[in-house]
DNA sequence: TTGTGTATATTCACTGGTCAGTATACATGC
DNA sequence: GCATGTATACTGACCAGTGAATATACACAA
């Protein structure tokens, strides 16, 4: 397939972008519609054509993460040299890695869904689980190929180590934890194999 | 040592107190000034005597929470019976009945942390990561205590497992993701105790 | 080919309301 | 009288969302 030019972004996708960066460096409710506009150099009212609302924004902001986020972590995993415990732990390090970049603000689900808590059927949290859902779902369907006997719980034990890893790491700042949620998740999965 | 009648409370105690119950349920950035001090059953004015400024008051809002949330995890884990690995896994157990309470919103120190993480210098943040540090440092106690050999490793696993059931189960509304949580700290636990 | 209608896309200017923080004054007890 | 504590009333900034008008593009009839 050949490269190809890249089209013009359409407004919309321009605005998006614009309230990732901003909504991901800021949050949710310390960046003003107003701030997402002018960063897409368009006006409010142009951005409320578009959109319906804030929340609808919110929404539009977190749909667009889902696909990469969970490329990435795949690209990750397949990369990796070694057995699946291997392999996931690459995850936790390659995410340490990200994590060590100043920009680096944790995981924009997760922080969403504390900002929004009060919320609880708002459409962005409705993406955010459904994203760790698919994570959870992908990580299941590996430990099932590899005929582990607990695939579902592990899946589950290995994503909450991941999200543990998100929370901590921003609280301390020290990328070091990653590190070793991936020792642990490794250690679980080891454990399974051995049991299998 | 007799029960005493608790002294009426000073008036910076009932504006904490008031912060506490908003800013826990709503977040930070979503409750205003003006309704802490109304809660508080006080104006504006008395509490800007009491507080220098919005951000003091959150940082005063984590501080009241550090202790009483130690303490409640320390009773759990005396109160269970069992080995280390049982008493472990009992704290993720009792979290989960309390997480089936309408009014959890997850935990407050990751929530600010969530939502103040563009100011990382922030008193508040400084606050939630000694808390988390403390939680830490207890746990790596009760493991060298026991012999175990990678007590300071298995003592941050077990909080990365904590503060992911944290950030899960608010996502998702599932408190069965904390019983996953306690079951892989048991078992993280119990393989160290096979190496040992 | 040109004129006209219509849907899409965008702008400027505005509203009603909220927010963090403050100037000033009053009360109370030592 | 002075320190502590509380109240009323205000400021200047910001913010989500809107009204009304304008620009662009394209379909289709004259």
């Amino acid at each position: 397939m050949p490269i190809m030019a890249s089209p013009a972004p359409s407004t919309r996708d321009r605005i998006v972008a614009a309230a990732n960066k901003l909504f991901y460096a800021e949050g949710i409710r310390g960046v003003s519609v107003d701030a997402v506009a002018d960063k897409a150099g368009v006006t409010k009212r142009t951005l409320y054509y578009h959109f319906q609302s804030k929340d609808d924004l919110i929404a539009a902001y977190l749909a667009g993460r889902d696909q990469p986020n969970l490329e990435l972590f795949k690209r990750w995993f397949d990369e990796a040299r070694g057995g699946l415990a291997a392999k996931v732990q690459a995850i936790f390090d390659n995410l340490a890695t990200s994590a060590r970049h100043p920009k680096w603000k944790g995981c924009g689900f997760l922080r969403t869904s504390a900002e929004l808590a009060n919320m609880p059927g708002h459409p962005a949290i409705k993406i955010g689980a459904a994203h760790k859902k698919k994570f959870e779902a992908w990580m299941a369907a590996e430990f099932a190929a590899a005929k582990l006997s607990d695939a579902v719980l592990l899946a589950r034990q290995v994503t909450l180590l991941l999200d543990g890893s998100f929370a901590t790491v921003l609280l301390h700042r020290d990328p070091a934890y990653m590190e070793a949620a991936g020792q642990a998740a490794n250690a679980l999965i080891t454990n399974a194999h051995r049991k299998r």
